[in-house]
Formats: structure tokens, C-alpha cells, sequence
DNA sequence: TTAATTACGTACCAACCGGTATATTAAGCA
DNA sequence: TGCTTAATATACCGGTTGGTACGTAATTAA
């Protein structure tokens, strides 16, 4: 039997929907990604996903809802393998080392979008819809806690040794990946990146 | 004899001009620089400055002249102290003390707006027109030498002492300030922004 | 078969964008 | 007093924006 072709009794009432959210959200977030926020109208987004507006519209409620979910899709998908590597057990020195590879982009395909979505996004916040504002506030809350949480555990573990409150270690690290990647998207070579990059955790050693 | 009354053969032909040309360029740097380059239009600069679209357009041409004369207004008016300092021969850590606390408006007045036109002007050149890219690459390879120049100086002088390629130092420092001015624009707290900033000076020290 | 329900896409809205055609006004020159 | 020159402001241009009204298509329930 095709579980297509008869409905246990729960199946929705009218014309079943044709539009496919993750691929709308993966256009937009791309979008929003390459081209910059500010760049990137909802009808470009329509066209690039081959969707009507109206129904975008009834999916996301308006842009801002669109670009809050493009951001959340963003953190999901992109910003995910951080979490984890702050989370993991690695040696200070060693998850100090991935992060500047990751941000440098060593091991990412050279076709992704230059610098960062959230970065951008964090950059130009206050001129964006309030639900999308509220996730950039959320997200990088998420990430200034992991960074504290990290500090704190490499201190206990005595690997983390300079004199630093740890609240403005996490603070510092945060300003600097936050830095770099704004420097990426600016067009500003990866070995400079990573050079200042590099240069500024060194504080940290 | 009144001088207005009367005209010693060069003066003009036509209609006298009454666009003051300082006001426009005045209220189109405070615009720009307060509300984001993105977030301000042609009319609304000439509601602001309270001249007609066309005598605007022809003082300036067209919106990428205006950016271009706004962000040279800029230079002159604002960022003229920053390359003074770096000229004048007081001492390095003087110097660095300095660029810390103007970055963090110590003395600037309270009502000036956060960040710098600038540094938001970089972050987002590649969405502007010919001439203001031009001129902000311009400006940036100003800042780039005149930082290049005093550690270069300071070097001799015995000041400078850290292991660094001086061409490194000027790009971390200039990466550094960048950073700030930015972190301010977003809307971080000064003191927060401070400490980051001498944080990550430390390494020149 | 018919009614109810829901998603679909065309075609539209007012507001605003950067930029300009044009008639008018204010000056010097003869 | 005209005539020329040039700066002025009104009123407009085509295009794009975020957002929607509405007629139609596709499904389930009766």
C-alpha cells in the first residue's frame, strides 16, 4: 500500500501545500549570506526559490519572520560544528587552534559565502525586524555562554592560565571571531586574517 | 561701499547660488554616520539640509558623489586628529593610550554618534558606488601607512619593542581599532569596548 | 456530487527609490 | 529696458520595495 494514496483519518483538509520550506529557507539564507542582508529583497528570494510571494508570506508571516528563521536555519546548519567543539574536551590550545582554521575557512569549500551570516546580521541588527533582532540577541548569548563555559573548564583544567577575568576572555574571543569574519566578508586576504587573528589569542596563552 | 552692492567683473552671471554646499555635506556626514549609509536616501538628506533634489544632484552629481564628499568631510572633521597623533613624536605607549581613549569618546561629546562612518563605510563598500569605494580604499591605505610610519618610527625609537613585522603591527592595529569602532556602532558598552581593545594592544606592550 | 477547506499564483497596492525635464526666477550685461 | 546666463523648485519618470485582494485549483468530508 502507498502511504500516498489513503489517509488514516489526521490527513489536512484542503489543497495539500506544494511549497517547500527548507528549500525556501536554504535559498534566503544563501542569499542573505552572499549577497548581505541589506542586499536581499523578498522578491529576489522569491525568484531564486521559484515560489510565489504570497505564499512565503503565509509560511513566514512577513520579511522578518523570514530572516529569523533564515538566521535560526543558519545557526543550525553553519554555526553548529562551534557549539560542538566548545562543548568538546579538546586541549585549549588545540579548540583555540580550530577556531581560527574554521574562521579562515581551511577546511570549508572555497564556493561559501565569504565571512559570516550571524556576523553580518549582529552588524546592522538594529535596522532589521524585532523577531529577527531577538535571535541575534539569542544566538549570541548562546555563543558568549559556551565561550565562558569553555573558558571556565579550561581554567580548572590548568590550560587556561593567563590572568583574565573569564567572563572578558569569553568576551574577547567573541570580539575577535567577530572581527575576523566581518574582516573575510570585507574581501581581506585569509592569511592577514589569520596572522591578527592568531596575533590577538595570543594574550590568551 | 558695500561690497555685495557692486561687482568687480568676476562676478558671476546668473542667479546667485544660495545651496550652501558645507551645510549639505554637514548634514549628510551626521545622517550617514548616525543612521547607517544603507538607511539614508537622497530625500531624506534633502529634506535634512532642506535643499531641492536637483540642486543637490547638481553640487554632486549623483549619490556616489555625495557618499564620496561626505566621507572626505568626514576625514577632514573627524578623523584629522587620529593621524596628527600618529604623527606627532610623543611616546609609544602615549600614542596607543591615546587611540584607545578617543576610539572609546572619552572627551568626544555625548551626542555624537556611535562608531565611525568609516569603519561602517568599509564594512559595507562593496555595495556602493564607484567613486566612495574608491575613496574609502583611498582613506584606508592613509590610515594603513600613517600607522605603518609611526611604529616604523617608534621601532627606532626603542619604544616599540614587540618581535612583530612592522607591516603586521599596523595591519593588527588598524584591524583592532576597526574592531572597536564597530563593536561601539552595535551598540556595546564603551568600558566593554575599552578593555577589549587595551586587551588586545597588550601584545605591542 | 456537492460543500467545505485550504493552498495556489496573478495581478495589484501605496510608498519610496535614484534621477531628471521643465518652467520660473534672479542676477549681470548692453 | 530687454537679453543672456544660470540656479531654483515643482512635478514628474520608470523601477523596486514590502505586502495583499482575489479568483482558482486541489483536496477531504458529507
Amino acid at each position: 500500500m502507498n502511504s500516498n494514496e489513503y489517509n488514516n483519518s489526521n490527513a489536512p483538509r484542503g489543497r495539500p501545500r506544494t511549497l517547500n520550506r527548507d528549500h525556501v529557507l536554504d535559498v534566503a539564507m544563501q542569499a542573505y549570506w552572499h549577497d548581505g542582508v541589506d542586499n536581499v529583497s523578498v522578491n529576489e528570494i522569491c525568484k531564486k526559490a521559484n515560489v510565489a510571494k504570497p505564499g512565503l508570506y503565509r509560511e513566514f508571516t512577513n520579511e522578518d519572520g523570514l530572516m529569523k528563521a533564515a538566521l535560526q536555519s543558519y545557526q543550525k546548519k553553519i554555526l553548529a560544528p562551534l557549539f560542538e567543539a566548545l562543548k568538546a574536551d579538546a586541549p585549549f590550545r588545540e579548540t583555540l587552534g580550530y577556531i581560527v582554521a574554521s574562521i579562515t575557512m581551511e577546511n570549508h569549500d572555497e564556493q561559501a559565502p565569504k565571512g559570516c551570516l550571524m556576523a553580518k546580521m549582529r552588524q546592522s541588527r538594529s535596522y532589521m525586524g524585532a523577531g529577527t533582532q531577538a535571535e541575534i540577541s539569542h544566538i549570541h548569548e548562546q555563543v558568549l555562554d559556551a565561550l565562558h563555559d569553555w573558558v571556565l573548564r579550561s581554567k580548572t583544567k590548568g590550560e587556561f592560565t593567563a590572568d583574565l577575568p573569564p567572563k572578558l576572555a569569553a568576551t574577547y574571543v567573541d570580539a575577535q571571531m567577530h572581527c575576523a569574519m566581518l574582516q573575510l566578508a570585507q574581501g581581506e586576504e585569509k592569511q592577514t586574517v589569520k596572522e591578527v587573528l592568531t596575533l590577538s589569542f595570543s594574550v590568551l596563552l
